[in-house]
RNA sequence: GCGCGAUUAGCUCAGUGGUAGAGCGCUUGCUUCACACGCAAGAAGUCGCAGGUUCAAACCCUGCAUCGCGCACCA
């Protein structure tokens, strides 16, 4: 044991304690262990991000769903890794190259671009990892994995030929979300809906049949005008019945396009004449291929338009065109009005801007495993928490659309496809593609490159990131680890991927493992600003974790944050709670230094509970450890964590240090006898080791410290490896009388500081106290009762006969005077007094209203009806008591 | 439009039928020999509104309001 300094310096020692477990290899998981399983994959984060509090609260969750389970003596696996985040990391590196050299990846080359994004993941990704390090989480490093390691992209390509074996994988021309900055498809849970202020258009086009006669047409994106095949009308809406099947001429480029009704369009939408674009709109495409209309795609990729026979709107970006094409409307005379609107548009997730819809060549999946998926969530087989979450999955499920799962990108798990030369043109352009043009033989669909690479060309395309995230729980696992940790037992994850990953991995899990991949999900909260908004580098309201833990250290951040995390909505932060949490730390500290200045205990953990003369004290806060234990083992089992740090917070700030140690502080003075010291000396030390143990997966450095620091855990040891004890520390012995006794005369304590306030003595300690009671144990306690309540001295007087207007309160043990020389004012305590019985008379009144209605007497539970009884008891006494006392003063 | 959640002290949140709770903040007083990242005392709430069920409602039911989040639609 060392000295301690006087205040609690997190830094190296948070340091210090994570570099000795990784040492000492305590976080590696053997599956050849004889030990129940207990196992947890980490949501891999994606290379290129950095830790932000979402990250701290989620990963902090895991490491103490680890670290309990290995306290409970579990073989605990936590597999940790990355993500490869296919559009993500390929702007970011591209960005790079483009600032630094001037070059697209275009200039590089597919081969060359890929080089450089490998390098920079060897350099700069995965600080997360040392992040996650930093917070003191308890991976397991030595299994790390990344989504594109050699083995699990050969997973990845192996579950796409397997699916598309099974013809659940096919390529199709269809509408797709595309991302113009990206340049690249998106599936439709990638894709956002946001309100958009915008103007609403209102055109109108001059019918070809009737001239000088019009049709009004509403739009908010007249910049496609020039892609109008048709103009639209509802079959049933009398305004347009004579002109369905005649033409209108559009302005630019113009050309006649006939009138056509279709029950798509709403009669009381805008004029109820809709213009119909096939190539930029579903619901056009879909009127369109009703219709049999042609598609007049009138965008690039990039989103700039492209239509030459308008030569002043070519190659402008879609939104400058916008307002072009609306000045042209109105020079021409056919924009009849400009409104202001808003509506919803599709924004890029990724790459925050507004999609596009667009017909191309896309692979697309049809989920496997999908009834028996619904099923384990809708019975309960998975559990989820809280459990809410089951209906937005259930919807989700019944409403499944099949998964866009090609990217045009180049990082990312290419497509194991190939064509034969010969026809790979014919086939890169066929509009469908399935199992029919594999057994042809002019496509090869496989894990390996075909034999007679010269002759093939593989497809261009890359698959979605979540193509391999959700293989996630097995992939990352070889056959002994799987044999030994699969299923997973828990999952740890945010609700806003409940659709990208926790479904998909579920029907994977059962697709390929035949099995659940965990059998517990739990969703944690989202962390938002004190003003409710969502932590985002834009508005620059995401505090810097790392910034947090150097001030407060990462035990305080974690207690902090999660001493407020409720079970089921979202969370407001405040650094003032990680404020809290470093005070906590810091308190502990302060108490472990407080018992090391009292020197060596003989017994550093064990204690005789027959021989040493324990005090009430000693037996109420050991009582109250086995009960936190009991309460913890609840707030655990229902995945409460805010209330088991707020347990533990309590227990140690409330009870042990507020109560227990100053109750018994006398024992620790240098005047104390060897045996005092030495009884109180054991049971700090049963009752802090033990909670120690208990904060342990909350707080892990600090706890380590101090276990080593007082001896709590041999050297060489670890603390968290050691096993949660079996046994309560009052095993078997009685503790009632001595913890209503505690109890009895901690409340005597708060009514006599109480009275001092009052009294406006609060500070003085040369007050003496009589106690007027027959409690004959009191005599043993009365030291800790002038202790507590700042008092010389306190006289235990049964006969006691007070002066006229002596204050008085009334305790559990009996009346408790304070003679107070030169101070007593007969006028003040009436008033006092009268003031206390009127209280309790507005009590004892409303218990006897309650007991004087029948129906409550008679249906109501008998045990709640005795505590009226009682209460009316209690108090009545306490009035009379209180009576007698102000009749003495008349 | 459909669904989910929230609404309790100035703030952040506990509290799922039986006398309203915690932390922060606030007020007052403490250099009390572990801790001012501390100690003690205190003020502060018609539990969003309106009905209903019940002996009894913050809690259960119905409706409404406000805020937030999903999903769908939006020419």
């Amino acid at each position: 044991m060392t000295e301690l300094a006087k205040g609690y310096e997190p830094k190296e020692v948070e340091a210090k304690w994570y570099a000795a477990w990784i040492e000492g290899r305590c976080f590696e998981a053997d599956p050849r262990s004889v030990k129940p399983a207990y196992s947890i994959v980490i949501p891999p984060p994606n290379v290129t991000g950095i830790l932000h509090l979402g990250h701290v609260l989620n990963n902090a969750l895991q490491d103490i769903l680890a670290r309990r389970a290995r306290q409970k003596g579990h073989e605990v696996l936590w597999l940790p890794g990355t993500d490869h985040a296919g559009i993500a990391t390929q702007t970011k590196v591209e960005q790079l190259i483009r600032k630094e050299e001037g070059k697209s990846r275009r200039d590089l080359g597919r081969e060359e671009f890929l080089k450089r994004v490998w390098s920079w993941k060897d350099q700069y990704g995965g600080i997360i990892i040392s992040q996650l390090k930093r917070l003191g989480c308890s991976c397991d490093w030595s299994r790390e994995r990344f989504t594109m390691d050699a083995d699990y992209t050969r997973d990845v390509q192996g579950v796409f030929v397997n699916l598309f074996e099974k013809g659940l994988i096919y390529r199709g021309l269809r509408m797709v979300n595309w991302c113009p900055v990206s340049l690249t498809a998106l599936s439709d849970e990638e894709v956002i809906l946001k309100p958009q202020n915008g103007k609403f258009y209102t055109m109108r086009y001059e019918v070809v049949e009737h001239p000088g006669r019009y049709v009004e047409i509403s739009t908010t994106r007249p910049e496609t005008l020039m892609g109008d095949v048709a103009i639209a009308v509802n079959p049933d809406d009398e305004r347009y019945q004579e002109l369905i099947g005649k033409h209108v001429w559009r302005p630019f480029p113009r050309v006649a396009i006939p009138i056509i009704a279709d029950a798509a369009v709403d009669k009381e939408f805008g004029t109820g004449a809709l213009k119909v674009t096939p190539a930029h709109d579903r619901v056009d495409f879909e009127i369109g291929v009703r219709h049999n209309l042609p598609i007049i795609d009138v965008l690039h990729s990039d989103g700039r338009i492209n239509c030459p026979e308008c030569p002043d709107l070519d190659g402008v970006d879609r939104f400058k065109a916008r307002k072009l094409a609306a000045l042209k409307l109105a020079e021409l005379g056919a924009l009849v009005k400009e409104e202001d609107y808003q509506n919803s548009v599709g924004f890029s997730e990724r790459a925050d801007v507004p999609i596009e819809p667009r017909l191309s060549l896309q692979w697309f999946l049809r989920y496997p495993s999908v009834e028996r998926t619904a099923a384990a969530v809708e019975s309960g087989e998975i559990v989820f928490r809280p459990d809410r979450w089951r209906k937005t999955f259930a919807h989700w499920m019944e409403n499944l659309q099949d998964w866009c799962i090609s990217r045009q990108l180049w990082w990312g798990h290419r497509i194991p496809v190939w064509y034969r030369k010969e026809n790979a043109e014919a086939l890169q352009q066929a509009e469908t593609l399935d199992l029919t043009h594999l057994r042809s033989g002019d496509l090869h669909v496989g894990a390996q490159p075909p034999s007679d690479p010269e002759n093939w060309v593989q497809d261009e395309d890359s698959m979605d990131t979540w193509f391999s995230s959700w293989l996630w729980p097995f992939a990352t696992m070889d056959d002994e680890t799987r044999a030994k940790f699969y299923p997973t037992t828990d999952l740890v994850t945010g609700p806003d991927i409940i659709f990208f990953w926790v479904a998909r991995m579920i029907m994977a899990g059962y697709e390929f493992m035949d099995e659940l991949p965990f059998k517990n999900v739990y969703f944690t909260s989202i962390i938002r600003d004190m003003q409710g908004r969502k932590m985002s580098k834009q508005l620059g309201n995401s505090p810097d974790p790392l910034d947090l833990m150097d001030q407060y250290g990462a035990d305080g951040v974690r207690f902090g944050l999660l001493r407020i995390a409720p079970v089921g909505s979202d969370v407001r932060f405040d650094e003032s709670q990680c404020e809290e949490g470093r005070n906590f730390a810091n308190k502990i500290y302060n108490a472990c230094r407080f018992r090391q200045m009292a020197g060596v205990a003989q017994s550093a953990a064990a204690i005789d509970l027959t021989s040493h003369h324990l005090r009430p004290y000693h037996i109420a806060i050991m009582a109250k450890l086995d009960n936190l234990v009991i309460q913890l083992e609840e707030s655990y089992a229902e995945y409460r964590f805010g209330e088991a740090a707020q347990r533990m917070h309590e227990f140690l700030w409330s009870e042990f240090c507020d109560w227990f140690l100053e109750a018994v502080k006398g024992d620790l003075k240098p005047t104390a006898s060897a045996e005092a010291r030495e009884r109180t000396l054991a049971v700090f030390d049963a009752v802090m080791s033990r909670f120690l143990q208990l904060l342990h997966p909350y707080m892990p450095h600090v706890t380590e410290e101090l276990s080593a620091r007082m001896g709590y855990v041999p050297e060489g040891e670890f603390l968290m490896n050691q096993l949660l004890p079996q046994s309560p520390l009052l095993d078997g012995i009685n503790s009632e009388e001595s913890c209503r006794r505690a109890a009895a005369i901690y409340e005597s304590v708060g009514r006599l500081r109480n009275l001092k306030a009052e009294y406006q003595v609060a500070t003085r300690r040369d007050v003496t106290f009589i106690v007027k009671s027959a409690a004959s144990w009191l005599t043993v306690e009365s030291d800790v009762l002038a202790l507590l309540a700042g008092a010389a001295e306190i006289v235990i007087d049964e006969q006691y006969d007070a002066p006229k207007g002596t204050p008085v309160a009334i305790t559990p043990v009996g009346e408790m005077y304070l003679p107070l020389e030169g101070l007593i004012d007969v006028e003040a305590e009436r008033i006092r007094l009268s003031k206390e019985i009127e209280k309790l008379i507005k009590e004892v009144s409303k218990c006897e209203a309650k007991l004087s209605n029948a129906s409550f007497v008679e249906r109501a539970p008998a045990e709640v009806v005795e505590q009226e009884k009682a209460r009316i008891v209690e108090w009545s006494a306490k009035v009379s008591q209180l009576n007698e006392m102000l009749a003495a003063l008349q």
